[in-house]
Formats: structure tokens, C-alpha cells, sequence
DNA sequence: TATATATATGAATATATGCTCATATAATCA
DNA sequence: TGATTATATGAGCATATATTCATATATATA
């Protein structure tokens, strides 16, 4: 649910750079189809590295470079269990966006 | 407001490849502070070319560039009146993305 | 302790991207 | 019609990005 006294205020015209450059970023970590794949094997729950390498065509480097990536934009977080890491989608904002641009796709 | 019938039957680990890349494709669309401020400065209404290129720190054929690209992903439409050419937001979904985005950045 | 397994990191490289410049196209006006 | 204004397009270039390979780090196990 949307924080509406947050929106209500904000003109999206008046934003600072800095949040323009951020909102960028975190667009761009969606904007690629292997991290896409990465969230979309989280959407039903939490995988280790070596999971979500195995279901990409992609190696477990290039995984683990992409969830970096994830992380530091706060898009996944991670758990360490052992000697695996398990990573899971960071909060619903994110189940949102991806839905919603799922929808903006399927629909027309 | 959110299409359920469409969204409570897909599950995103199935998606076809042709479906990611086109996500990927408008995340990354997205994904570009210059564009990212002219869909700010679209949030209120439709603006001619010229005008977005006047609030903008980029030249007139760099934010027609990036309006081709928006709209062939059906991020803006147009209209021509004159020699004029107005530019819009082209639906709610997207209204609702940036929103939604805006909000991830700014909790927390 | 030595070896194996899971993940992370850095360097190198090939490709993608965004910009400007020059110019084309289209519409208005003198 | 000729000049001016608004927008679009193509080429070229500099920077960003995604991947792999080699290797480091950390944990488990024989």
C-alpha cells in the first residue's frame, strides 16, 4: 500500500538530483534480464548462490557479482548459514515494481 | 489498481525469455537520470520538445533521442500540432512505477 | 590438519549506451 | 517561394556494464 502522505507532498518535477540519480540506479539494477531471472527464482522465497547459478545460464562469478549489486541497492538481502548464503527479495516495494512492469508489459 | 486476474496466475520463475527482455527493456528505460527527468517533467502534463530541452542540461537532439526510446516501449506518446510536437505520460502503470520507486528510495 | 565446497572479489575484455555534431525533414511565415 | 523554426535522425566517440577467468576467503569434513 502506497504511503500516501509521502506522495501527496512530492512534485515529481521538484526532486533533488541526488534522488533522481538514485531512483536511476535502482532502475538500471532492474534493467538487465539475468538480475531479472535472479529475482524472479526469489519471488517465491530464499535461494542459496549455488541454487540460483544452477537455474541461469550465467557462472556462479557472475552471479555473485549481480547480487552484490542487489544488495547494495537494497533490492535483496542475505542470510549466511554455514558455508552458503541464502538470499531472499528485500520487501514488497520490490514485488510491486516488478509486478507492475509485468503488468504495464502483458497488458497491450 | 492492480489487474489480479492476470497476476495471481503467473509465476515469475516461469517467464519466457521474450517477457524478461522486455521487462529488462523498459527497467531500463528507466533506468537514466536524463529520462527519468523528463518523465518528472512530464508527471504534471504534456510538454513540447522544446520545452523539456529548455529544463533540461542536455541538448534538443539528445532528449529527442531519448523520447524515441520512451515511446517506442510506450513510456510517453505524442502528439503533433503544427510543428510542434507534445509528449505525455503514456499510462497510470507508469505513473504508479515511478511512484512506487520513489517510495523504496525514500523509506529508509 | 589437509582437502573439499560455497561464495566473493579483481582484472580484463567485449558490448551497450548516451551524448554531441552535422544534417534531414516538416511546418510556418514574410 | 525562400527563410525560419521545431523536431528527428545518423555517425562517431567516450564511458559504462556484464561477463569470464583466476584466485581469495571462509566454512565444513575426512
Amino acid at each position: 500500500m502506497m504511503n500516501e502522505l509521502v506522495m501527496e507532498k512530492i512534485d515529481p518535477e521538484l526532486l533533488a538530483d541526488e534522488v533522481i540519480m538514485t531512483m536511476a540506479d535502482s532502475f538500471k539494477a532492474l534493467g538487465d534480464p539475468t538480475r531479472l531471472r535472479i529475482m524472479a527464482l526469489l519471488f517465491n522465497g530464499e535461494r542459496t548462490v549455488g541454487d540460483l547459478a544452477d537455474h541461469l545460464s550465467v557462472s556462479q562469478s557472475a552471479v555473485s557479482h549481480q547480487l552484490r549489486l542487489l544488495r547494495n541497492l537494497d533490492i535483496v538481502r542475505h542470510r549466511k548459514d554455514g558455508r552458503e548464503v541464502y538470499y531472499a527479495l528485500a520487501d514488497d516495494h520490490i514485488r510491486d515494481i516488478y509486478t507492475r512492469t509485468l503488468e504495464h508489459i502483458l497488458i497491450d
